[in-house]
DNA sequence: TTCATCCTTCGATTACTATCGAACTATGAA
DNA sequence: TTCATAGTTCGATAGTAATCGAAGGATGAA
C-alpha cells in the first residue's frame, strides 16, 4: 500500500547470499549454465534451478537453451549497474568476503569483468591513470580529469559517443583478486577495447583470461608506469 | 567461501518491503524520524527500530540525533544511486505497487525527487524535453542530444562541470504519482537548481513541493511546450 | 518532580524460504 | 534401445527474520 516501484522485490532477489553468487559469476559476461552456476554459488543443482527460476520470473537473468544445456546471461545493461554499484557500496562498508580470489595466476593477472580490465593489470592500469592525473578519485568516485579527456582522444577514443549513453564514463569497481580498485564504466570499457584493436592483448576463448603480447605488454607499462 | 564485496549483504537490507518503503522516502532528501519512517512503511515503532539499527549497522543510513528525535538521512550518493537503478529495474520488469501516489495534490503537481524535480510538471519537463529533442530515449537509458548540450549552455547549465563527477548525467526515474518517467541525473538536478536560480520556482520549508510562480509557470511552459 | 513523547530492548510468535534427498523429464550418445 | 548427463519438480526440514505486545530508558515540557 504504498508508492511506486517494488525496489524490495528486486533487492531481495540479490540479497540472497547463493544468487548473489551466481549473479557475480555472470558479470563476466559469459554465459553460463545453471550446472555451473550451482558450483558457483556452492549449491547443489535442484537448490540453483530454484533460484534460477525466480531469477528468471524477476527478468533479472535471461535463459537461452541450446542442446541439453541452458545457458544463463544478466537480462540487462541495468542489472549490471545495479551490481557494480551494490560492490560499491558493498565495499565501502567494508562487507568482503574472505576468499581472496581464483588460484589461476593468469586470471589473477588479467581477466574481464563484464567488459573491462581486471585483475593485477586492471589495478596497474587504475593507479597508472590515477597517478598521471588523468582520472580523479574523491568522495562521489572517480571522473576524467582535463588531462584525462586529451589522452583519451589522443588514444583513440571517442568521448563524445560514450556520453551519447546513460553508463557513467568512470566507475570505480573492486577486484576481488587484488583487493583494490580497477576501472569500470563505460571509459574502461573502451580502454579494453582499444588494447584488443592495437593488438595488445586478446581474450582467449571460452574463459576469462585477457593475455597480452610481449609487446603490448611493454607498450602498457609504458602507459601506465610513465 | 566466494569472491569480492558481499553484494548479498547489502541487496538483502534493501530487499525488505518495510525497510525499502523507509528509504524510498528518505530519496525526498529530507531527514526523518523515527516515527515518521515507521508510518511510511507501515510498521510499528519497534519494528521500525529494529529496521533502522539494522540499516545503521550496514551504513545504509545516517542518524542524526536532535532533542528527543533521531533523524535519518541516506548515507551517501551511492545508495541513492543504488535506489534508483532498483527502480529503474522494477519499473522495467513491472514491479509496481497499487497504490499511485499521495492525495496532496500539490504533490501531485510538482515536488522534489531528491534533488531533481518530479510530479505532473517533471513528467511535462521529461516529455517537453524529449519532444524537442534535446534528450534522446533508447534501451540503455537517456542521454543528452547536440541540440540538447547546446540548450543545456544556454541555459546556464555547465556540463563540463557536471561531468567531473561520476553521477550520470541523464537517469530516467518512474514517477510514482503520474506513473511516467521524470527526469534524474546531475542534469535533472541542475535544471531544478536553474528554476530556482531563475525565480521561477522555490522549495517550500518542511515540505517536498515545489511551489512555481506565476511568471515561472508560464516560462516553464514556453520551455517544455515550444 | 511529574507527565508525555520518542525511541529502544526483550521475548514470543509466526511466516517465510533456502536447502537437500528422491524421484522425474529431456536431450544426446552408444 | 539403453545409458549417461542436464535439469526440474516435489516434499520435508530447519533456520532465519519480521512482527508486535509489554516494559524500560531518555529527553523535554509543565
Amino acid at each position: 500500500m504504498k508508492e511506486g516501484p517494488d525496489i524490495a522485490r528486486v533487492a531481495a532477489l540479490l540479497g540472497d547470499p547463493a544468487r548473489a553468487n551466481m549473479l557475480t559469476a555472470l558479470l563476466s559476461g559469459k554465459a553460463l549454465t545453471a550446472s555451473e552456476l550451482a558450483q558457483e554459488a556452492g549449491v547443489t543443482p535442484q537448490t540453483a534451478s530454484s533460484h534460477l527460476s525466480k531469477l528468471e520470473a524477476g527478468q533479472i537473468v535471461t535463459p537461452r537453451k541450446q542442446g541439453r544445456h541452458r545457458y544463463f546471461t544478466l537480462s540487462g545493461p541495468d542489472i549490471v549497474e545495479a551490481l557494480e554499484v551494490l560492490m560499491g557500496i558493498a565495499s565501502r562498508v567494508g562487507h568482503n568476503r574472505v576468499r581472496t580470489g581464483p588460484k589461476d595466476p593468469e586470471l589473477r593477472h588479467a581477466r574481464v569483468c563484464y567488459d573491462h580490465l581486471a585483475g593485477d593489470m586492471g589495478v596497474a592500469l587504475f593507479n597508472g591513470l590515477s597517478q598521471r592525473k588523468l582520472i580523479e578519485v574523491d568522495l562521489n568516485g572517480v571522473a576524467l580529469t582535463e588531462a584525462g579527456m586529451a589522452f583519451a582522444a589522443e588514444f583513440g577514443i571517442d568521448l563524445a559517443a560514450l556520453r551519447k549513453h546513460r553508463r557513467p564514463l568512470c566507475r570505480e569497481c573492486l577486484d576481488w583478486s587484488a583487493r583494490q580498485s580497477h576501472l569500470a564504466g563505460s571509459f574502461g570499457a573502451a580502454l579494453l577495447d582499444r588494447f584488443y584493436d592495437l593488438g595488445w592483448a586478446r581474450r582467449l576463448s571460452e574463459s576469462r583470461v585477457v593475455r597480452f603480447s610481449p609487446k603490448g605488454e611493454q607498450a602498457f607499462r609504458e602507459l601506465v608506469g610513465g
